[in-house]
RNA sequence: GAGAGUAUUGUUUAAUGGUAAAACAUCUGUCUUUUAAGCAGUCUAUAGUGGUUCGAUUCCACUUAUUCUCACCA
């Protein structure tokens, strides 16, 4: 146990625990055994009430200092231990972690008021990684570090029982141990930070805007407003007879908001996770995160400008962070002059060199496909053949912000459609965009369908190529929500947007699970 | 769902069909102004199983773990 002893009226801890040996491997059993000493009580530690590291640094980093190189009025730091050095028998220096910000430690002998042995054996309890409290002088050292200068031994508040090691690398190991990752790594820690700074700025934006921020329901009988499997579960209070009815995790919060607005939210936003059942790689997590937006009375033409507006925002923010300031000056540039915009079916002429179909069918898509020699994909429905000519002629021109626009209207059965003539005749195309950034896309707007007879037909329009393609990420309709659209949906603009893909993009990173705090699902599941 | 790779100490990297090397970390000293410090010393490793071989960490097979790519998707 641990002995403690008066050293000149005051009360020390002394030295060693008893038949214990301070190895760092052993460290876990010495902890245990004398435990009430490493994990005390906050309160019990501090005599006087304790500064932020950040405060402490900003009242006295310009601080004109006396002659003494001190002044003689403590102060109570608290952090965690980066650094030991050690300097001789009666001195030892530390660096102190609190909110990212660091402070330096000045533990001697003679100021703390006991022998040199007694201060050895006492700081060789300490370890770097610990949390600790410490009181003292501010002062500054003989080459300017301001540091605080310990008139008492310094406390434990709570210590590490592993070595942290110098370096983590392994994409392995950093991953399945988030903890160790960003006690060791700062860009890990920054990419969180960067990410928090983005959310905030989006908040910022909508707030300035009136726009209020919303949560709807997550779980649900049938998850709709996107093509996707989703994840399925069930309640113990919600059932048919006796049996559980399934419930599915959203895949997008698109309709619940609409209805919001339906119900006379005119401005709503969501920051909103959402789960799809579906494959894990560099871009794609199951769980990811989107801002989604509705805004009555709002045209195409508005929703674009509100998107450079607010990536104009983000792009002016990131500067401020080493991570991001690269991408954001781009960024900051590009949305400052507008993004390039490419509307679908002149774009696809452009590019084949060919007049699109008349009839947007399969069969004369089919021919298409044939006519320029491009492969079917697995699933040849129209929506899929639509969206395969976009991910082989446009999207890769969208190196810079670019928007693709009026997209023909079986891709997207949520978005009010109208009709456009180009040359080959007058197409249905959607009031819609999407933006694009080196090729992936980040935001997906539309104004929105809000007739629940043309909704209703394009649902019973969907279920029909489901069912002839057998494609079973087609969500089921919504019928509920083609009922509340009687109540009157206004013209309404809708937005959404990844925020993932914006964080990877901003801090030019290359994969998802920099960005996410515990990685994608296979790190989540091992940790 | 398909394919390609990887596995050496606590970490990060070497090398090799015959004694596995280094840096940092750990531990032991040392230093009263250090800057994730210096100096001296110390400790720790070839994922598992089987095969080829006089001898395998190295070559082969399988297993396990894991990474990446493609497909689905944002």
């Amino acid at each position: 146990m641990l002995r403690s002893v008066r050293v000149s009226g005051r009360r020390f801890y002394s030295l060693k625990f008893e038949n214990e040996v301070l190895e760092f491997a052993n460290r876990k059993a010495t902890v245990k055994s004398n435990h009430s000493w490493y994990y005390p009580p906050l309160s019990q530690l501090r005599s006087l009430e304790p500064m932020r590291i950040p405060a402490f640094r900003s009242k006295f980093d310009q601080f004109h200092w006396p002659q003494s190189k001190r002044v003689d009025e403590e102060c109570c730091l608290e952090g965690r231990i980066h650094s030991i050095r050690k300097s001789g028998k009666g001195m030892v220096f530390m660096d102190l972690v609190q909110d990212n910000s660091k402070v330096q430690l000045v533990l001697m002998n003679k100021m703390i008021g006991c022998s040199k042995d007694e201060f050895g054996e006492y700081v060789d309890l300490f370890r770097k990684g610990d949390n600790v409290v410490a009181i003292g002088f501010p002062g500054v050292t003989n080459v300017g570090e301001l540091s605080l200068k310990l008139t008492q031994q310094l406390k434990m508040a709570s210590p590490i029982l592993h070595p942290l090691p110098p370096k983590l690398t392994d994409l392995e190991k950093r991953h399945h141990n988030k903890v160790v990752d960003y006690l060791v790594n700062s860009r890990s820690r920054d990419l969180i930070m960067a990410r928090s700074m983005i959310l905030q700025t989006i908040r910022k934006f909508f707030e300035a805007r009136d726009f209020i921020e919303v949560e709807t329901p997550i779980l649900s009988v049938n998850s709709n407003g996107a093509n996707a499997t989703p994840f399925v579960t069930h309640s113990k209070h919600i059932k048919s007879g006796d049996d559980p009815i399934p419930l599915q995790l959203r895949v997008a919060p698109e309709l619940w908001l609409k209805r919001l607005v339906i119900g006379g939210f005119d401005k709503v936003f969501e920051v909103s996770r959402v789960f799809r059942n579906e494959g894990i790689d560099a871009t794609h997590n199951p769980e990811f995160t989107t801002v989604e937006f509705y805004q009555s009375f709002t045209t195409l033409e508005q929703l674009m400008e509100l998107t450079e507006g607010l990536l104009l925002e983000i792009s002016q923010r990131m500067q401020s962070m080493d991570i991001t300031i690269v991408r954001a000056k781009e960024l900051l540039q590009q949305s400052s002059i507008g993004f390039k915009k490419l509307e679908f079916i002149p774009e696809i002429e452009k590019a084949t060199g060919l007049p699109f179909p008349q009839e947007v069918t399969e069969s004369s898509l089919l021919e298409y496909f044939d006519k320029i020699s491009l492969p079917r994909p697995s699933i040849a429905s129209v929506p899929q053949l639509l969206d395969k000519l976009s991910s082989t002629y446009l999207e890769p021109q969208c190196v810079e912000p670019t928007f693709i626009y009026h997209q023909p209207s079986q891709m997207s059965p949520l978005s009010k459609a109208t009709t456009l003539e180009y040359t080959n005749g007058s197409y249905e195309v959607s009031r819609r965009f999407e933006l694009f950034i080196q090729g992936n896309e980040f935001v997906n707007a539309y104004e929105e369908e809000n007739s629940p007879i043309e909704q209703a037909r394009k649902f019973a329009l969907q279920q029909q190529e489901k069912n002839i393609h057998h494609d079973e990420e087609t969500p089921l309709p919504d019928t509920k929500y083609v009922d509340s659209m009687e109540y009157g949906l206004p013209p309404t603009g809708g937005w959404g947007m990844g925020i993932d893909r914006l964080c990877v993009f901003l801090s030019n990173e290359q994969r998802i699970e920099e960005v996410l705090t515990f990685g994608t699902l296979p790190d989540v599941v091992r940790q």
